[in-house]
DNA sequence: CGCTTTCTCGACTATAAGAGTCAGGAAATT
DNA sequence: AATTTCCTGACTCTTATAGTCGAGAAAGCG
């Protein structure tokens, strides 16, 4: 799988955040249920965004979590750059670490990895957390 | 991983007969050496490839596998497409098997995975075989 | 012809990354 | 004080992918 499952809740999350943005936090257990996400791991990922600095988190009866920045200053690269920013370093366009790559510094197939690699997160950062809600809204309507 | 190693031997494996192009059928087990893939994961690889058309084989003594095509007119899209083409139908955009997907007709996320689908492949239909090996000349020249 | 080389091909096992869980703890709020 | 919610590390489970095995069949060689 291109995205994985990780990813895809992180991404989802802060879409359903953006939905209630300026509505005060909202729960977990909420979010879980509106994206079909399993409770306890969404606890993890979400918790893993509070490094981003994209989200917030309150304790207690009225806790949830909330958004930092509105939804269309949110790009969806910046979700997916922070996510993976462990596997940059070390991998070779997300594809190969290149620890274990037996052509090191010598891969013809490098510079198209980089090119695939680029315009994927083109793709990733000319769209807003808004812009998915837009699309949902059109989607919602039309069926 | 982005791409399977499957598909990233395929590749290496294409390259590699490309290299040699016109001198006669390439042996398994010197491209698998050349390439740094295991023999026998490649037989079944290569079997594979037969049947995109790409390649022919011929057993025996002086056997092999060797292209149908020139290198400049394979693209590295004919090949991945045909590496993934079981995928293509039930998946969305090469992402959530579309049986499982809890939002099916209804997702806001969709249209920005084919986008990023689309962008791929652009890359990938751009880039010939041929393109790979004059990319692999520079490199071997410059260090 | 018999021998070697090479591809053929289904069935099998192994591995590792990712998915998801558990259990107890700590802060807010009422 | 009681309840609700997030916090957090350490754990297990699952599945796709990676890779292997072994017997077989065509092609050429001498």
């Amino acid at each position: 799988m291109l995205i994985t499952k990780r990813n895809q809740y992180a991404l989802r999350a802060i879409f359903e955040l953006a939905k209630y943005n300026g509505e005060g936090p909202q729960k977990i257990s909420d979010i879980a249920q509106a994206q079909a996400i399993p409770v306890k791991f969404l606890e993890v990922i979400l918790h893993q965004l509070k490094g981003s600095g994209l989200v917030k988190s309150k304790r207690g009866f009225y806790g949830g979590y909330y958004l930092v920045r509105q939804p269309d200053k949110i790009a969806v690269g910046d979700i997916m750059r922070y996510m993976e920013r462990n596997q940059e370093q070390s991998q070779c366009v997300a594809l190969v670490p290149e620890i274990n790559c037996p052509f090191k510094g010598k891969c013809a197939f490098f510079p198209m990895w980089n090119k695939v690699k680029d315009a994927i997160y083109k793709v990733y950062d000319e769209t807003s957390i808004q812009d998915l809600i837009d699309t949902d809204m059109k989607v919602e309507n039309c069926q």
